[in-house]
DNA sequence: CGATAAACAATCAAAAACGCTCAAAGTGAG
DNA sequence: CTCACTTTGAGCGTTTTTGATTGTTTATCG
C-alpha cells in the first residue's frame, strides 16, 4: 500500500469515527506504531487532522471523498437541480457570494446567462470555472487546502469583509434537531460567517443527507436563512414561515 | 503495445484506482520495473498523475484548474530548464513569491524535493499545481483575470505586504534597451512590485525572446535583480557583475 | 503527591523503491 | 542490409520507508 493511500485510508477512518487511537490504526492498516505515528504526525502537519495523546481526531469530514463515489458526489443530479434553483433567485447586476463546497460547485453552469453579476467565492475550482465562462469572479486568499481547493482563515475572512454582499448562497456539513446548521471544522463556519454578515439575503443549500447530523461548531440557526433551497420536504419541520422554503 | 497505448492503460487504471504500486503496473502490463518507472515520470511531467513514492496517485476531476490548451504554450522545454534552474536557488525551509505567468509555471515540478517550503503566488494554475504536490501554499486574493487566471490589484498588493519573502521569482514581458524590464500591463506591474519590496533576493526567469522589447511600464532595471536566469548570453551586455547571470 | 502504565521521540538496521548507466532489442530511413 | 535512433530491461549504488529497540515523557489513579 502507498503512503498517500494510507493516509486517504486514515482520513475516511477518522470521517467516519471522530476520534481514533494509534493503536487501533496500526491493527486496522497492518503496520506498526511508529509508522502509525509518523503518519499522524505528517497529517497534522498538513492540517488534516489533529494530533492527540493516543491517537488523533477529525476536522475535516465533509471533504474527504473516497474514490469510489467521487465523481457521483460532485456531479450528482440531485446537487445540479440544487444548484439550478439557485441561481434563479440571481438577478442581473447583483454581487453574489458562493462559498467552497461540492454541493455549490455547480451553480457556475447556470450562472452563465446572467448580466454584469459578480461572484466572490473561496473555492478556487469554482473560481477558475466563473472565470472561464466570462463571470466577474473574486476570490478570497489565504493558504489552500488539498481537499477542498479552498481558502479558509483570516485572509479570507478579511478579504469577504471588504464587500457588500447581495446574496450568499452556501451549503454546510448538517442541520441538527434544533434547526441549528453545523459544520466539524471551524475554518469554514467562520468565513461562511463573515459572509453572511456581509451579506442582504442568505440561502442554504441543502440536501436530505443533511438532517440529524450533529456537528461541533454552529453556524446559524435554519429558521434565520432567508432562503432554503432542499429536495426534501423534511425542512419544514424545522421552519417556522413557509415562503422561505424552495423545494425541488 | 506502443508507449503511449501504455500511457493511456496507465491513466484509465488510475481512473478506476486512484491509487497503484509500480510494481502493481509492471505485473499488469508485462514491463518492467524500470519502463514502468519511465512511464510514472512522465505522466507526472504532464501533470496527468502525481507521483509519489512506490507508484501514482490520480488527479482528481475537481483538481483539474487549467484549461486544456494552456498546455502547448507553457510546457515548452525551453522554459523548462529555466524553472529548473530557478529551483536550484531555493533551500529547505524558505518562503518564496513565484509570480503568474507561463514562465514560471513548470517551477512546481521541481520544488517537490524541497522540504517545508512555503510559496506565496498570485497564480491560480500554479497554485493548483504546488498543493496538489504538497507545498504549502498561499494564493492572493482578488479579481481573476481570464486570460492569465491570475489576481492582480489592490488587493493582491495587500496580501503580498504581509509576507516576509526570502525569494521572489518573476519573469516580465520584456527587456528594453537600457536594461529595464517592461510590461504593458499595469497590475501586473504593480504585484511584482509589491513583491520585490517584500524579497530579500530577487530572480528574475528571462529567456531569449524578452530581449530589446519595449513596453509602457517599467518594473525596475535588471542591474537591480540579484540573480538573472536566461538561456541567452545577450544578457551579459545588460549587466555589470557577472556573477549575477546563470546561463543555461 | 508519587508510582505505574501507556504513549512518545530518537536511533538504527533491514527492506523496498529509487535513479542512473549501459547494453541489448526493436524500429525506420536510406 | 546498414546505420542511426528509440525503447527496454538488467545491474548497482543511493535514498526512502519501515519496524524494532531504546530511553524519555505524559497520563492516570490510588
Amino acid at each position: 500500500m502507498l503512503k498517500e493511500e494510507r493516509y486517504d485510508k486514515i482520513l475516511s477512518i477518522l470521517d467516519k469515527e471522530k476520534y481514533i487511537s494509534a493503536h487501533k490504526l496500526s491493527e486496522m492498516l497492518f503496520v506498526s506504531l511508529p509508522t502509525i505515528r509518523r503518519d499522524l504526525a505528517e497529517l497534522d502537519r498538513r492540517n488534516q487532522i489533529i494530533r492527540s495523546h493516543g491517537g488523533a481526531k477529525a476536522i475535516e469530514p465533509e471533504h474527504i471523498v473516497t474514490p469510489l463515489n467521487f465523481r457521483k458526489t460532485v456531479n450528482s443530479l440531485q446537487k445540479r437541480t440544487l444548484c439550478q434553483a439557485a441561481a434563479n433567485l440571481v438577478s442581473d447586476n447583483e454581487i453574489i457570494f458562493i462559498d467552497s463546497s461540492t454541493t455549490t460547485l455547480q451553480m457556475a453552469d447556470f450562472l452563465v446567462e446572467k448580466k454584469n453579476i459578480t461572484v466572490i467565492t473561496n473555492g478556487i475550482s469554482l473560481a477558475t470555472l466563473l472565470v472561464q465562462k466570462d463571470i466577474k469572479t473574486y476570490c478570497t486568499g489565504g493558504e489552500i487546502f488539498q481537499n477542498s481547493l479552498a481558502h479558509f482563515g483570516s485572509f479570507a475572512e478579511d478579504f469577504i469583509r471588504r464587500f457588500n454582499i447581495d446574496t450568499m448562497f452556501f451549503s454546510c456539513h448538517g442541520v441538527n434537531n434544533s434547526g441549528m446548521l453545523t459544520d466539524p471544522s471551524l475554518p469554514e463556519t467562520q468565513v461562511r460567517k463573515a459572509a453572511i454578515n456581509q451579506s442582504k439575503k442568505t440561502v442554504f443549500l441543502c440536501d436530505e443527507s443533511k438532517f440529524s447530523l450533529s456537528t461541533p461548531y454552529n453556524l446559524i440557526s435554519i429558521k434565520e436563512v432567508d432562503y432554503v433551497i432542499t429536495d426534501s420536504p423534511i425542512v419544514r419541520d424545522f421552519l417556522d414561515i413557509e415562503n422561505k422554503i424552495i423545494i425541488v
